[in-house]
This record gives C-alpha cells, sequence and structure tokens, in this order.
DNA sequence: ACATATATATATCAAAATGATATATTAAAA
DNA sequence: TTTTAATATATCATTTTGATATATATATGT
C-alpha cells in the first residue's frame, strides 16, 4: 500500500466545521493548515467525488444562473471514518527541505553561494514566521471555542518550527563565514562520507 | 509544470562523491539526507535511466557471475548541471505534519486521544534527535574534509528541528493537560475559523 | 555441514501528491 | 466603463510515496 490518502481526511475534518465547496476548502486550507500541509485542487476535486462516491459526504448544487456551486456536507458516517482516523497515531512526518538538499552538496560551488541560498531561506522563513505570531495574536484571547484551542496548538508548533529555523540560520551562517575572511572557501573534495552510519529509518 | 525532479540532483550530488550503484545511492540518502529528503528506489532506478540518456551519468556493468552490478559514474556536463541547480536558491520547503493534522481536528475527539498521539509523536521525535545528536558527536572532529562541514550543518539543522519539536510537545501537553483534570474535554462546537485569515501562501 | 538470517542488488507498481494552468462567472475598484 | 480581483470548477503531466517481488551473496548459529 502507498500511502493513505490524507486529503479525504483534511476534507471530512474542514466538513465537519460546515458544509463548503471545494474552492471553499481550498481557501480554509491556504488560511489554515497549509503551513504544515498543502492541498492541491488536484486533490480536493477527485477527493471529493470519491468521498461522494462513499457516502462520506452529500453534494447539494446550489442553484444560480449558470453553473451551479456545488456545496458538500459531511454525513454521519463521514464522521465516524473522521473520529476513527483521529485516533490512530501518525507514525511519521515528512519534511522536504530543499534548502538542506543545497547546502549537503555545499562543497561544489564556492562558500558565498552556500551563504546566499541561506539567506534566502532566512527571508522566506522570517516571512511565515512574522505571519505566524501576528495570527497568534488573533487567535490567543479567543477561548470560548475548542476548535481555535487545537488551531491554537497548531500555530505554536509553527512559531517553535520557524523560530529553530532562523536560530539554526544565524549558526549556519557564522560557521560558513569563517570561511570567507581571506581564504576562499575550504578545498573540494570527495571522500567517503557513510563510515560514520547515521540511520534514521525505522526498522519495518 | 509541475515541479522539478530534485531526486536526480540528489543522484548527481552522491555520484560526484564517488562511482554508485543504485543500491548504494539508495543506502547513502537512508544513511545521511533522509531525515530531510526521502528518496525510494521507484526514483532513483528510473532517475538513472534518464541520467544516463541525458549524458549526465555513465554507466560500467560490473562483471560478476551472474547479473552484473551496475555502477554508476558522474560526467563532466552532470557536475555542471548540478553546480548550476545548487546555485538556484531554494523557493520552498515542504512540511507534512501528520500528528498537526489530527490535532488540528482534535476537538472531534476526547482530549486524552490527542494527549496520546502527542505522547507517540513525542517519542518518534526524541528518538530522531538521539540518532542525530550521536552523529553529530562523530562528525564534528572530522574538519578536515568540507563536505562533513556541509554535512554537519544539515545534522545541526535537525537537532534544531527536532528539540522545537519535543519544546512544542511539552507545552501543547500542558495546555491540553488543564481540560483533563476533572472536568472532562471542552465542549465540541463547529464554527468559522476563517475570519481571522492567516495567508502564508507567497504571491505568484 | 547445514540451516537460517541478513546484506546486497535490481526492479516495478498502484496510489497519492505536486503545481501549474485552463475556463468562466461575478463583484469591486479605477 | 474598463480593468482587476475574487469566486468557482476542473484537468493534467510529472513526481513522489511506500511497499513489494525477486534473486544472489555472505555471515551467523548450531
Amino acid at each position: 500500500m502507498p500511502q493513505d490518502n490524507r486529503t479525504i481526511y483534511i476534507i471530512l475534518g474542514l466538513l465537519s466545521h460546515e458544509p463548503m465547496t471545494g474552492y471553499e476548502i481550498k481557501r480554509r486550507v491556504t488560511t489554515t493548515i497549509s503551513f504544515f500541509w498543502e492541498v492541491g485542487y488536484g486533490q480536493i476535486y477527485p477527493a471529493l467525488r470519491q468521498l461522494q462516491k462513499d457516502g462520506l459526504v452529500t453534494m447539494k448544487p446550489e442553484a444560480r444562473e449558470n453553473r451551479p456551486r456545488k456545496v458538500y456536507t459531511i454525513t454521519e458516517s463521514g464522521r465516524t471514518e473522521l473520529k476513527n482516523w483521529l485516533h490512530i497515531p501518525a507514525i511519521r512526518e515528512s519534511e522536504r527541505h530543499e534548502i538542506l538538499l543545497k547546502l549537503f552538496f555545499g562543497s561544489q560551488i564556492p562558500v558565498q553561494a552556500n551563504l546566499q541560498n541561506i539567506a534566502s531561506f532566512r527571508k522566506r522563513s522570517a516571512a511565515v514566521l512574522e505571519t505566524l505570531t501576528a495570527f497568534e495574536e488573533n487567535l490567543r484571547p479567543i477561548t470560548s471555542n475548542p476548535d481555535h484551542l487545537y488551531y491554537l496548538l497548531t500555530v505554536r508548533f509553527g512559531e517553535y518550527l520557524y523560530k529553530a529555523y532562523l536560530d539554526w540560520v544565524d549558526e549556519a551562517t557564522a560557521t560558513l563565514q569563517k570561511f570567507t575572511s581571506g581564504e576562499g572557501h575550504p578545498p573540494s573534495g570527495a571522500e567517503d562520507a557513510e563510515s560514520l552510519g547515521l540511520n534514521t529509518s525505522q526498522r519495518k
């Protein structure tokens, strides 16, 4: 089995709040969970069709002049499916850090170029952190709604995360800058890097 | 265009160190970069064929009794391609945190269940951090090889990252535990969560 | 010596995710 | 009024994901 389709759970989760169209789902994802999970139209629309076929959501076309707005509502079995999934602990997180990929092979290019890549990463990260911080300020006073509490927890995660990014940037920049003061970049050389034996893979 | 194939750059990068077979590439990925970028056989073998076709790597079958070992070597144009890519700053990192997905919809299940999910996440994260820390200790004394320096920077990134995870776990656990002391879990209720308007998406 | 387990090695596949783009209507701003 | 931005549905090629099939070689245990 490749992996289970998390898109359908995201949709079920959002529809558990209120009925929505595919477009609204996409927008809701963008404004709330996209910083830790992206979802595109290419996942949403096929998933909605599948969910409807499986009886986990229903669709009511809202009459308009031309094309009708397709409003989706979660069913009782949809809610059950969602709750079941929520009870199963996640088994792995997935990160894909292109900045680290480039840095890992950094010896192939001048130190300056790596510093520029890191600076670019810093800029992006700082922007996200600012958004998250501003968002927390809006969210924290609202204590009435339990959804907001959980929402806040995910935002806090993001803040810890992006603060860590910025801290790392400082350290990495300082480390690399030692090599730019006069003596250029360290000699490039290829050599076995495996013997040290990092292995983060869990036995299956 | 969907996205550019980063797998080929990972392969080019690893082959820039030394010639390898597909199996060795996979193992090298697992022992070094897998904590920030996973690569499977399903990507490696097709990518090697493509790279060979494009003249970025060459293949020399090492004679053995039966099936020959296919050893791949990077070409000069392969090195050029790699360097070009390394100079282009990454435009986005991709994170997929299933723990946050479940927590975001946490109001649908009891607080205890969410605490269990977080505890499971904590356990996984602590294990990775331990591996990374042990690895840093092996790596830090080696200062001769510039590859190791860049390698170390990525490991440090991981340490910052996973430490941040653990810090967040402590805070999130404390926050949720307030609701388990006697009064059960906060009442579940669905309500508009969008009006606050988080938007982390960059204009395109 | 024999069995068992693990490492080496190549390969494929269905399902899912990625990101961009096409199309068209409606509402707001210049 | 014209342009711009927002709403809304949808598709697509490429890439990624994880698991699995297959087979040989080597090490370990009894």
